[in-house]
DNA sequence: TAAAATAAAACGAGCGTTCATTTTAAAAAA
DNA sequence: TTTTTTAAAATGAACGCTCGTTTTATTTTA
């Protein structure tokens, strides 16, 4: 049971939480900073969460969970194979840009620092996703039949640089404005040619 | 003038922190750690370096300077384009495949954590030598006209993320076996197609 | 009134850094 | 050569502070 000061509680958190662990990184947000952050006193934090930990759990929980639906709603609901690709890459980019905070959680945060024992963000439940719509890709021949780590590198490398680049702010624009020439170059990459 | 015994405590140092802090990460790795860790006592590590952040600062100026003169030395040495680029991803992988924790240095450890003027990794020398050749490529013609981000994106990405695949153990097996395949489907996203 | 929620104070551990001191080794003086 | 002097190198205890967490006390809610 979680009560509605509950769950306003824990959203505030998060949504400090994000933005400062993907700014300082985890180890430099002290409880105090969160605190005061997110307007929320040190007794009320230990009573949502029984540790620092427990807060990144609960971060990296919902970021992914964000993530991989809407990319799995994408792909559902494109009507072709690039389509599908292209709707991947574009919600990827559009994340970027609505969220940046989540999405540099997701890529910059070292995870193992919190989470020792999950695995590596490149196996977690959005890239497994991806991972598994590539394999089905290839092995159906709509891909070029290559090793799916090379596949799945051509195919999300550039999509997670261009969003790093972002982030890092190298990129001034809105990066939603590069799916069409970065699609086109990975499909050169990875489409069969045609005959 | 730097001393034969300053400079064996510095490479001890650098040697320990390299490879801790690409592990625990920057903020989790203590003066003590280090001490301990490289066999030089705290206040030895003051005599050298003046803080913890300047001990960042050198880790950071030497690898960036090791990766750099290899990148270099191949691009210099290849006797076309297409070998031009073979050498910067096999060099890349070789790096990571010898020398891990000097790439998961410059790959995962949050610089900004100590040297918060500092630009962004993807600007740093190497990256910027590399971004250089791109563009150099395309405006002689040998690469597709494209945005030097998109080309830059499409190489440097997949190269990347492989590596990255490679430091968090998802791939197994020596990364330099996919210099080949890797660079073919590259070359298919960036170069011009034969006419 | 009992349970849930909040706040603030207190705890011990560990942090980066400093510093008085000792060791080492080479240069100067005898 | 032996002794004295000097400066570089190295030491680790101690300082002030912040950390994550716990406790204790009070207020709000049901």
């Amino acid at each position: 049971m979680s009560s509605i000061k509950e769950n306003i509680a824990k959203k505030k958190i998060f949504e400090f939480c994000i933005k400062e662990f993907a700014r300082a990184g985890y180890a430099n947000v002290s409880i105090r900073n969160i605190s005061k952050g997110a307007g929320i006193s040190i007794g009320a934090i230990y009573y949502y969460f029984s540790s620092k930990e427990q807060i990144g759990q609960f971060l990296y929980d919902k970021t992914t969970e964000i993530i991989l639906n809407k990319i799995r709603l994408g792909v559902q609901k494109a009507p072709n194979d690039k389509e599908a690709l292209r709707s991947i890459i574009y919600n990827l980019f559009d994340m970027s840009e609505k969220e940046p905070h989540l999405m540099e959680f997701i890529l910059y945060v070292k995870h193992k620092e919190f989470l020792p024992d999950a695995p590596p963000i490149c196996s977690s439940k959005p890239f497994e996703f991806i991972k598994n719509f590539i394999k089905k890709k290839i092995d159906s021949g709509v891909f070029r039949d290559m090793d799916i780590v090379i596949a799945s590198a051509l195919i999300m490398g550039p999509v997670i640089r261009i969003i790093q680049l972002r982030m890092d702010n190298i990129l001034k624009n809105d990066i939603r404005l590069y799916t069409e020439s970065l699609l086109n170059g990975i499909v050169k990459s990875i489409f069969k040619e045609r005959a």
